[in-house]
DNA sequence: GAGCACTGC
């Protein structure tokens, strides 16, 4: 055992997630720390105990509670068991809670299955995607994903079965809790008795509050009622331990620099303790961990007995699993790490935090339509969470390598909502699909800009999934709503129905929903891309995974051959667990499964979802440069492309990366003639004569 | 010949 756990301390436990990912579990706040005590004391001695009449009032009392409750007050178990206790599942009806991460609702629903000792899926459940543990009959509380809650929607406008709606980690403003919100405030007029709960870690509980605020309704009284449309606002401390901040005096030019100096001097001057580091992206940490263990290993004065390891998403399962493996006697643990340690996963024992005060943000363009990542300042909010890591096992020290003046000053208090810096299209077919034909008159939490929305309007106009009074084309724009991807994909795999491939479509679509199917790594290129030219393709991308796909069922779904094939087994499983999901959607939606066999035909399904992102190159470009066809933008295959190189005349884009040039990921050769084919429409109006050569 | 913050249906 680590040297560090503080004894007595729960061991932390490593959660396979099925998703190819191990993370990192916390033993929740409530057991760990006290060596033996009953469930009902370690339930009291939470902070939100002492407010469950007041919660239990206000809820009563009001249509919409908002509760601010930081880290470790108990509110996410507690509150849902408050009002089950209260009577709010009496009669048959549920009471939910909902979270942005899949992981979180399958730990919350086992703790607090835990608490009331049932079963877990019976009395107490979870929905997420691909898995639903609950019982029509017996689940009384339920927790599920708000991406899951948005999808109940479609089949039940109005939530009917809830009694209550929790909505959890509010501040956190995904794209779907935006959304979510903005729904449950719509079927908040119609349904009177429905509440809500609104829990958010930070003061941003004010606007939140006012935004549920509705008018009082003058003429009709239908219902005597003594709830207040006023919205109620519940603060919760929570139950960190202090952290003591400590600014740097000059601003930094080089924070990674800083960065590595910063961790030296803490292990140098301070107590035992691990450090976590906040940089921006795989480079950085990378460069970091370097820099940090070459000068430990040269026996450097500040160094020795220091190790340091990276944190992303795009490790490989043996490189995540070294990140919790003990740490040796004697030495100290630096985790240098990306956003995904902001609130994805948490790590024990972390005592002193370093905070950059950057992380890579998502910003679409809806000119060019194209998202971009961008190093940016974080928010007040981020560095608080970030500093809120280093007070989870004791007394904490929280570096920040920016000035107290510029925290105070600059630093702005909120991000930016996500929904403002997203590409729109799924949003917008969404809220179509739950009857909001109005999209820029939606009452949003945040608006997104006019001109976001109306490219999204456009681009599902161009799919003709939307008619000229923008409204869902039938069948088409309800089946491409029913289908849980990007609509360009489903549109691909609507056309596929006609042209025979549908079987194809589907497992293209799967694995385009994924991150990559290949193993990721800097040592192995040569052999990952000897790896990948046994299963190239020339028609492109689309077809090359095709061939994956095949070989991988010829081998029996083998992870034998996957390791063999540089071919990343988790993602293969998710490959078919999605395609899965897929092929049952599109059998209720009565498209025929059926193989073909026929590149052409596949090709030119992808065309008709792809068709926008058709691009030509140019004709005595080198260098391999082309031309949407759309923008005239310049724009390049990328490199770990089997088309690289290649470079077709005639191609169309699954998704562009912006870095020191456009490139284009997963792309597949097309005919130009099948672009007016497929959509006659959107060449006429935008590009009256694109094919002279 | 290059690069991927993080979620989610």
């Amino acid at each position: 055992m680590s040297q560090f756990w503080k004894p007595g301390a729960e061991k932390p436990r490593i959660l396979d997630d099925e998703e190819g990912g191990v993370l990192f579990l916390s033993s929740s706040a409530s057991s760990s720390g006290y060596g033996y005590v009953s469930i009902e004391k370690q339930r009291q001695r939470l902070p939100v105990y002492k407010y469950r009449t007041a919660i239990l009032y206000l809820v009563e009392h009001h249509a919409t509670t908002v509760i601010v409750g930081e880290t470790g007050s108990g509110k996410t178990t507690q509150i849902p068991q408050y009002l089950k206790e209260a009577g709010w599942a009496d009669g048959g009806r549920i009471i939910a809670c909902t979270q942005p991460r899949r992981l979180a609702v399958q730990a919350v629903a086992s703790r607090v299955a835990e608490e009331m000792e049932v079963k877990l899926g019976e009395e107490v459940g979870y929905t997420i995607r691909f898995e639903d543990v609950t019982d029509a009959n017996k689940t009384r509380i339920k927790f599920l994903t708000d991406g899951v809650l948005l999808r109940e929607m479609m089949d039940d406008p109005l939530l009917t079965k809830y009694s209550v709606i929790m909505v959890d980690e509010a501040h956190e403003r995904s794209v779907s809790t935006d959304i979510v919100l903005g729904l449950l405030k719509k079927i908040q007029k119609c349904r009177p008795e429905l509440r809500l709960i609104v829990a958010s870690a930070t003061i941003e509980a004010k606007a939140m509050a006012a935004f549920f605020q509705t008018r009082k309704r003058r003429t009709t009284k239908l219902v005597e009622s003594t709830t207040s449309e006023e919205s109620a606002i519940l603060s919760v401390e929570g139950r960190g331990y202090n952290v003591e901040i400590h600014y740097v005096e000059e601003p930094v030019s080089d924070y990674l620099q800083a960065a590595v100096s910063t961790v030296q001097l803490i292990h140098n001057k301070e107590p035992y303790g691990d450090i976590l580091v906040f940089l921006t992206g795989q480079d950085d940490i990378d460069a970091a961990v370097k820099l940090i263990n070459e000068e430990a290993r040269n026996g450097g004065k500040n160094s020795s007995g220091l190790f340091a390891l990276p944190l992303y998403s795009g490790l490989s399962r043996a490189e995540q699993e070294l990140i919790f493996s003990p740490t040796p006697r004697g030495k100290r643990k630096v985790v240098i790490s990306t956003n995904i340690a902001e609130t994805s996963l948490t790590l024990e024992g972390i005592v002193y935090v370093v905070d950059s005060g950057f992380s890579k943000q998502r910003f679409y363009n809806p000119i060019s339509d194209i998202e971009n990542l961008i190093v940016s300042p974080i928010s007040k909010a981020s560095a608080r969470q970030r500093a809120g890591r280093a007070g989870r096992v004791r007394p904490g020290k929280c570096y920040r390598l920016y000035t107290e003046e510029y925290f105070l000053k600059e630093m702005s208090a909120q991000g930016i909502p996500e929904i403002q810096r997203s590409n729109l299209v799924s949003s917008v077919i969404q809220l179509k699909a739950l009857g909001i034909d109005n999209i820029l008159g939606f009452n949003w939490l945040a608006a997104p800009s006019p001109e976001t929305m109306i490219r999204a309007l456009e681009v599902l106009y161009s799919l003709g999934v939307l008619d000229d009074d923008a409204k869902l084309t039938s069948p088409i724009g309800f089946q491409v709503a029913e289908i849980p991807l990007d609509p360009m994909i489903s549109k691909m795999i609507l056309a596929s129905n006609e042209l025979g491939c549908s079987e194809e479509a589907l497992t293209i679509a799967a694995v385009l929903s994924i991150q990559s199917i290949w193993v990721s790594g800097k040592g192995i290129q040569k052999e990952l891309d000897e790896a990948k030219l046994r299963f190239a393709a020339a028609e492109g991308d689309h077809v090359t995974f095709l061939n994956v796909y095949k070989a991988f069922l010829q081998s029996g779904k083998s992870s034998q051959w996957c390791y063999k094939n540089y071919i990343n087994y988790q993602s293969m499983k998710k490959v078919l667990e999605i395609r899965e999901q897929l092929r049952r959607i599109a059998q209720r939606l009565g498209i025929a499964l059926k193989s073909c066999g026929d590149m052409q035909a596949v090709r030119k399904a992808a065309t008709s979802g792809y068709f926008s992102n058709a691009c030509q190159l140019e004709a005595y470009s080198h260098n391999g440069m082309y031309k949407t066809v759309r923008t005239s933008q310049e724009v390049y295959i990328h490199p770990s492309s089997v088309l690289f190189r290649v470079n077709p005349k005639w191609i169309v884009y699954h998704s562009i990366v912006s870095t020191d040039r456009q490139y284009m990921r997963n792309v597949v050769s097309i005919d130009p003639s099948w672009l007016t084919e497929v959509a006659p429409h959107f060449y006429r109006q935008q590009a009256p004569n694109p094919f002279i050569h």
